[in-house]
DNA sequence: ACCGAAGATGTAACCGATTACGCGGCGAGA
DNA sequence: TCTCGCCGCGTAATCGGTTACATCTTCGGT
């Protein structure tokens, strides 16, 4: 099917058989009952003939089949949405699906949900707070099943009541709120968690520099406070101390991720020391930092990896076009979508009624290992 | 807050409506006659007073604000859709969010929707025509103010009829196809077009090898019948011509864009010529495909620039991170989602009955100068 | 020939909003 | 004091579907 086989006359030429059925005139949308009509059937079965739930004689089902076509019938979603059945829907709200990161999670969600008979609606605000609440009402307005949130945020007292006020507005409307690559608010807020291991991650990516031989490692991209970057920092600073180093060898630098920040911190801290570092490997918070990082240190003679090691965050489509490419740890992106997906439906299933319970999954990292880490020179 | 005990007795208690009226358990969601009970009004009042588009008394508005905040009450998007009013919704298709053309383009898109209060649902099938056909459909059944369809896809007939059902059908629903990147599938067909100059920019960037002093310019990754690629192809071609140089000049290989295809097809070619390869310049379908090419140059020991320039396509984010940085064409995919968006709500504005009219943008493209780019050795 | 079950279809009550229409109350002008 | 007009508000029709319930066949069993 989908193959519009049998070449019924374009909607543009359908004239044919019926009264004034051009519609070229008809201004008014065709309803059910306009189907009805023409069919010489009641509304009733032309919905049955059209849910193809519910028997009905052959010549009915042939009759409104036939009416269907020549109307250009196109059911409309909405009133049946209100009358409770069709697709339901699903959001996912994310910060821009420019980064690939939150593009990838778009990504897995809307598969998941579309594997599943969901149509999925995908928005973003560009950081603005004000417009992600707008947005997360539009979405409860709308009776999504749930709500995706994806990302890190800054974790400060009233980011943690917004999630809760969000967590319980959806709740009471019998959807749910499904927090992606976040952690949950607090203990007793009724939202659904899909995180990966950031603190694992890092501690593993560190401890390879650590088992090359270096010893003077800088973190570079700090963001107070927020959710992602912290356990990063804290997974550096483990890894650190079990291999025996005392804390005085921490060295955590440059404010903010991305390229530019990346790029620019790093220009800062090597003009400071004149070109000549004092670490001998760089952690960057993100991929993105990496690259920029690699790019400030080129312009300042030093080489990667045969002066300085560097290793990243994410595994972005571009880590492994660096030059050399980037070693740096892989978070499954896509799956946290799917994941999220099958969290929320798993748990609609189970309690049906209302949400109130918490669940937590946390998917794994592993780091992979591409060119852009040698032992240390000396 | 959100606290929604306030031990109201549960609504529906208020007008005692319905037969056998709701047991306790049965927590049935809150509708704008709940509100009005509660606050001892009408429902025309309730929803005067959160239209705000017709004269309330303060009395009146009082009490229902206080009603809408005590019931926790989110208004019923569906059925105010169905009622006529409500924002509008607009939907983008595209092959995947994952790449960066189409991450933008929705990006771009989504922004000036929500600039203009219309809700914006991304969705992608991944290259599969049934899924993309339902997809269209599912918008259609949505009432979509318009659907905005993304990206190159192979010109056969089959296709172009395909399209033109799209459009006859959307138009048909009062609504409208709006064509991003791609031609129209044939002149009397009511689309909406925003493409960009891909033939102009490939002259202009196979211009700048030339000038360079190139004339052994391969252009690498073929995909024929691609309505994207066939541009690029035409303006490499006639660049050549335009410097007086015979046909015979002329190197197209590769199938293919992408990563990976790019990586192959020029593995394959030096493979082929022993490492001795018979051009000094490559120009790549797409960035990826710069970024494989010289991922396999790299490999069989071509530098770039110094041995082989190399120019790309689509000025992707990576593009500026490669080593060395590429030249490459800039095509202003945010742009081309915004202007999608424009152009759309123009046109609903100029003819609001019934789409008829086909409109053409195109969106100019520079090529943007990078390192990978030197004079050839000889 | 009669009765009841099963099957197909029609009627009308929903779903939850918006809004045209009509009505009561109140202030102003005669 | 009696209208007239306006303002605020409630009643009910409407949007376009779904579906419980009633109705009308039709058919098999005895």
């Amino acid at each position: 099917m989908a193959g519009m086989a049998e070449t019924s006359p374009g909607p543009g030429t359908a004239g044919g058989t019926g009264p004034g059925a051009g519609p070229a005139s008809g201004t008014r949308r065709v309803t059910i009952r306009d189907v009805a009509g023409r069919a010489g059937v009641s509304v009733a079965t032309v919905s049955r003939v059209l849910a193809g739930n519910y028997p009905t004689s052959a010549a009915a089902r042939a009759k409104v089949l036939r009416a269907v076509k020549d109307l250009d019938y196109v059911i409309d979603g909405r009133a049946r949405a209100l009358a409770g059945t069709g697709p339901k829907t699903v959001a996912v709200i994310v910060m821009s699906v420019d980064s690939p990161f939150y593009a990838n999670v778009a990504q897995g969600v809307e598969q998941e949900a579309a594997a599943r008979g969901r149509l999925c609606m995908v928005c973003s605000h560009g950081g603005d707070e004000a417009r992600e609440l707008a947005l997360v009402q539009m979405m409860r307005e709308q009776r999504a099943e749930f709500v995706v949130l994806v990302g890190g945020a800054v974790e400060d007292e009233r980011y943690r009541a917004r999630l809760t006020e969000y967590a319980h507005g959806l709740a009471a409307a019998g959807s749910r709120l499904v927090l992606c690559g976040r952690p949950a608010p607090g203990p007793d807020t009724p939202v659904l968690v899909v995180e990966y291991d950031n603190e694992a991650g890092a501690y593993a990516v560190v401890s390879h520099l650590l088992s090359a031989g270096h010893r003077d490692i800088l973190y570079l991209g700090v963001l107070p406070g927020y959710s992602t970057v912290e356990p990063r920092i804290a997974g550096y600073r483990r890894a650190l101390a079990d291999h025996g180093l005392p804390p005085s060898a921490e060295r955590v630098r440059g404010y903010g991720l991305g390229r530019s920040h990346g790029y620019d911190a790093m220009r800062q801290i090597l003009a400071d020391c004149d070109g000549r570092p004092d670490f001998t490997a760089v952690f960057a918070g993100d991929d993105q930092a990496a690259a920029g990082a690699m790019a400030a240190m080129r312009e300042f003679g030093l080489r990667t990896p045969e002066d300085v090691s560097v290793v990243g965050y994410n595994n972005d489509a571009l880590a492994q076009d660096l030059n050399p490419p980037l070693t740096t740890v892989n978070i499954p992106s896509y799956e946290l979508g799917r994941e999220a997906v099958r969290l929320a439906l798993a748990e609609a299933a189970a309690s049906p009624a209302r949400a109130t319970t918490q669940k937590r999954h946390v998917l794994g990292t592993h780091t992979v290992l591409r060119d852009s880490v040698a032992r240390p020179r000396h």
